[in-house]
RNA sequence: GGUCCCGUAGCUCAGCAGGAUAGAGCAGCGGUUUCCUAAACCGAAGGUCACAGGUUCGACUCCUGUCGGGACCGCCA
């Protein structure tokens, strides 16, 4: 139940009839308008801007603005749910809503469950979201865990809002690097089998994580690699590694509460099960379609690479789809460049039925925004859409101090070390409490603290307390029936208070806040939003130390406490909502 | 040299698809409170929204430029 929009339809409504007597232009833009919560309460409980928006639409049928407002406020005045509507300042239209309105919205936040902050129609449209591609060669760290939960979170919003989601994983097992991977396992496995292998050299993975692998390729292969040569055993070594460490990932993943619908191998597009080449078919058709040519690129400005050759490569014209330059597709080795195998990954997304995609990256992939949505506009001929949402830095910290990471020195911190440190839930709202083009800071001894500077703890906390109001009641009224359906029922008219209407009204906005987050492709608006359902939530609480008729539990009056239940119950259910959206669990009790 | 992101109170950050007097939390300042419903509470102060133009009835928000910080910059992923 979204009163926002409910009054963004009315009002639409009000502008058609005025369109059907002429008043206003046929043409008229009715998406433009806005009814949103007034910043300063004493405005009333919505407010909109229609009539400044349609200034000039109106000059003729109105004469300006003004009129059309208070035209508008009359109409707007004779509603069922309006007490007044009047115009203020330079055309606003500043509604207060009649009493029982509110105690509609904590009836409908009781009995409607899930269905009273979802948008009013559910498009039921498909959409992809791909998240982490961590490279199968190692152990997350903290930065793709920023990138998991924020992706997971998004599909999360995206599916409550109403899409098909799809959530997916690209495995980059076709480059170098997983070559690299390989020979590192390689080497880990002659370990395995008692050769002394030293120090690993440069350019290998040092790391540990990989003796299970080579142990397990000593198990299953025995001493039978060794005579190999290394074109040889590579194909099975690779596949063996990086079956090894997606596992690995996955786990990882897995102590986030995060899974993916689909893994999607990057060798796939080449070596496909019927031996197809789709990195090739997407060349070709891009060839046949005149935005592929022969050509030289300027050499970069500033720093020139010590290997830099001036050549004639095959490039695709995304300059054509905005993008700044054109971009090479066939490496010197006559290879696919990681570019031409992604516009191929797109293509197969598109193909799938996907014309709406979201795709999370580390920022540090910046500069590849601009050609891969170039990219899905040329081989969906402008019909996909691409969002593509960077993830900034992750700082580790610990009491205020920077948690130093260093590969080589073996400080380096991973992601599952954070999350059995801190939990999941820690973990997870922190990555969200924050923009993700900010770069965030993660305080690994503040997120554990029981105060209100840890908004983890706040929030759940918010969430326990309400739970904790609703068994004492129980203590004073033993045979109170405090199901939504019963609390429901209360008298909510008693709710008078102005805090508890403030509550009411934050329950009120919680529709509109999903709705444009969902929009915005920003679930840390939900983190935020619920932070402050909770700080009021923890602030209307406190004022019955002082003023013990405002508590929500009262011996002599049991139909209040009931009302004021209903209104707890209601923001229990909002913050648990949102708690969910997130993927943070919300505890009974934090003892 | 180019592209992208960021620049809001001392610090960390919000700011809702342009809206009314720019918000919160910490820190600092001044009080209250060791009470009870579960981990304090209240108040005041703190701002040239980096800067300069532009669009608009209206700009923290959109556009251009400048300055500052970060990321990236044929073929690596």
């Amino acid at each position: 139940m979204n009163l926002f929009a409910q009054f963004q339809t009315h009002i639409s409504q009000m502008l058609i009839g005025l369109i059907g007597q002429g008043r206003l232009p046929t043409d008229l833009d009715l998406t433009r308008f806005v009814v949103e919560p007034p910043r300063d309460p004493s405005h009333g409980d919505l407010a909109t801007n229609a009539a400044m928006v349609y200034a000039k639409e109106a000059k003729e049928g109105f004469g300006g603005p003004r009129q059309l407002a208070s035209e508008l406020a009359i109409m707007l005045a004779q509603s069922a749910d309006v007490a007044e509507a009047e115009v203020a300042g330079p055309g606003f239209i500043n509604i207060r809503l009649k009493t029982e309105v509110f105690a509609r919205v904590v009836r409908a936040a009781l009995t409607e469950k899930e269905s009273f902050a979802r948008p009013v129609a559910p498009s039921a449209e498909p959409i992809n979201v791909e998240y982490v591609s961590a490279n199968p060669t190692g152990p997350m760290h903290v930065g793709h865990g920023r990138g998991a939960v924020f992706g997971d979170a998004l599909a999360n919003l995206l599916a409550f809002a109403g899409y098909s989601v799809t959530r997916e994983y690209y495995i980059n097992d076709a480059g170098a690097q997983v070559d690299v991977l390989a020979r590192s396992a390689f080497l880990r496995y002659r370990e395995a089998l008692g050769e002394a292998i030293g120090d690993i050299p440069e350019g290998l993975y040092p790391g540990d994580y990989l003796k299970p692998i080579g142990e397990a390729l000593a198990k299953t292969h025995g001493r039978s690699l060794l005579d190999l040569s290394e074109s040889q055993w590579m194909p099975k070594v690779r596949q063996f590694a990086i079956d090894g460490m997606m596992a690995m990932i996955r786990e990882d993943l897995a102590a986030l509460n995060i899974s993916h619908d689909v893994f999607f191998s990057e060798r796939s597009l080449t070596q496909g099960p019927d031996g197809s080449d789709l990195v090739g078919a997407v060349i070709e058709d891009l060839r046949q379609r005149g935005i592929i040519y022969k050509g030289r690129l300027p050499p970069p400005k500033g720093q020139l690479p010590d290997d830099w050759e001036d050549r004639e490569q095959v490039l695709f014209k995304s300059t054509d789809f905005g993008d700044d330059i054109d971009r090479p597709l066939i490496k010197s080795d006559g290879g696919y460049t990681y570019f031409a195998s992604d516009i191929a990954y797109h293509k197969s997304k598109i193909d799938r039925g996907f014309l709406n995609m979201i795709d999370v990256w580390g920022a540090d992939h910046g500069g590849y925004v601009k050609r891969m949505q170039a990219a899905v506009k040329a081989v969906s001929g402008g019909q996909g859409h691409l969002d593509v949402k960077l993830c900034q830095m992750v700082k580790l910290m610990r009491d205020g101090e920077p948690v130093i990471m260093s590969k080589r020195a073996g400080t380096f911190v991973t992601l599952r070390e954070v999350v059995d440190e801190v939990g999941v839930d820690a973990v997870r709202f922190m990555m969200l409490f924050r923009k993700n083009d900010a770069t965030l800071e993660f305080d690994l001894a503040k997120v554990l603290e029981q105060s209100k500077d840890n908004p983890v703890f706040y929030v759940q906390y918010a969430y326990a307390r309400g739970r904790s109001v609703l068994r004492q009641a129980l203590g004073i009224f033993p045979d109170l029936d405090v199901s939504a359906q019963a609390l429901a029922q209360a008298p909510l008219d008693r709710l008078t208070d102005e805090g508890e209407l403030n509550l009411i009204k934050l329950v009120a906005q919680y529709p509109r806040q999903i709705e444009a987050a969902a929009l915005a492709h920003e679930p840390h608006r939900v983190a935020f939003f619920i932070h402050e359902v909770a700080s009021a939530f923890h602030s209307h609480w406190n004022k019955g130390k002082d003023m013990p008729q405002l508590r929500f539990v009262n011996e002599d009056d049991r139909l209040l406490t009931c009302a004021r239940l209903a209104l707890v119950e209601s923001l229990t259910r909002v913050i648990s909502s949102g708690l969910s959206l997130l993927g943070v669990s919300a505890p009974q009790e934090m003892r």
